[in-house]
DNA sequence: ATTTTTGCAAAAAATTTGCACTGTT
DNA sequence: AACAGTGCAAATTTTTTGCAAAAAT
């Protein structure tokens, strides 16, 4: 239930179609599809080569490991998914829901749980404002040892 | 006056011997001496590949890139460097020095400004303590564009 | 029919590794 | 003398690019 999926697949594909209405040049390919379908499902943070492997392997689908890089850098610029770098990993992708939220990374097991908090929003405001910065976007990880792994860590020290 | 140097060259090298003596194994070397030097007086955010050529050309000294690799994550390990991924820009590292900040960096210029607030550093506390998280650390930048671009696209626009 | 998108292979970047040699302890 | 640290070249890994074929308009 954490796994956030704040958006359905639908509104997603609608908002495909609407970028590619502003864009005529641009052509929805299937490629395209189960791209975003694959990071849409796995409701995770996905490196490009996770991404691959995941299409090629699920549906017998041919596919180039540069069709993904290419598909991803379309999506972002489409404003479908966001870019994370959690410490020294990979950058992985994930969708944009547009509902912001933050990531907390667990350093033991890996886990990433989102959070949203409105008063750090309005703080981050502020902040740009002092510096006369204009504030288009941010990225907020917060990085320690998530209550599983406490707890294990806790029993081992006993 | 934002350039950062909020340590002494000297804090640097206390620090890197306090590290050394409690890791006995380890050695002083002059190519970790250069390339800590390097970070330290550019006063900025490095990629490893800046560093190997500031030191390779600054004083004609020998080194492999391999070796500025090597000792960056040398150096993290000791807690003397971070390592910050703004956007889609590749790793760059910069002094650790221990009065943590977070960054605002200008998606026009790339000018990357540090800054520093309690208030949400206090946020982030009581938010990883709802989530029974043990903080350990955390990742904050702000995207944006800098007074210096703002003024720049507002003449433009007249 | 035209032009974008794709897969493939090859290129370019970024990072890591093996090994003989150098420098530190 | 022992062994950690280094340069170099080669190997990996990650990302980008050129191009002919395939797919979308």
């Amino acid at each position: 239930m954490e796994s956030s999926k704040n958006v359905t697949f639908e509104d997603l594909t609608k908002r495909l179609d609407k970028y590619l209405d502003k864009n005529p040049k641009l052509r929805k390919s299937d490629r395209r599809k189960y791209i975003l379908q694959v990071i849409y499902e796995s409701g995770k943070h996905l490196t490009p080569d996770e991404i691959y492997k995941e299409v090629r392997d699920k549906d017998d689908e041919k596919i180039g490991i540069s069709t993904v890089y290419r598909t991803l850098s379309f999506f972002e610029d489409a404003g479908l998914v966001n870019v994370i770098s959690i410490g020294q990993d990979t950058k992985r992708y994930e969708i944009n829901s547009n509902t912001h939220h933050d990531h907390m990374a667990c350093l033991r097991c890996g886990k990433i749980i989102e959070f949203r908090d409105d008063d750090i929003e309005a703080l981050q405001k502020e902040i740009a404002k002092k510096h006369d910065f204009k504030l288009l976007d941010h990225d907020l990880t917060l990085y320690g040892i998530c209550d599983k792994c406490k707890e294990k860590e806790a029993e081992h020290s006993s």
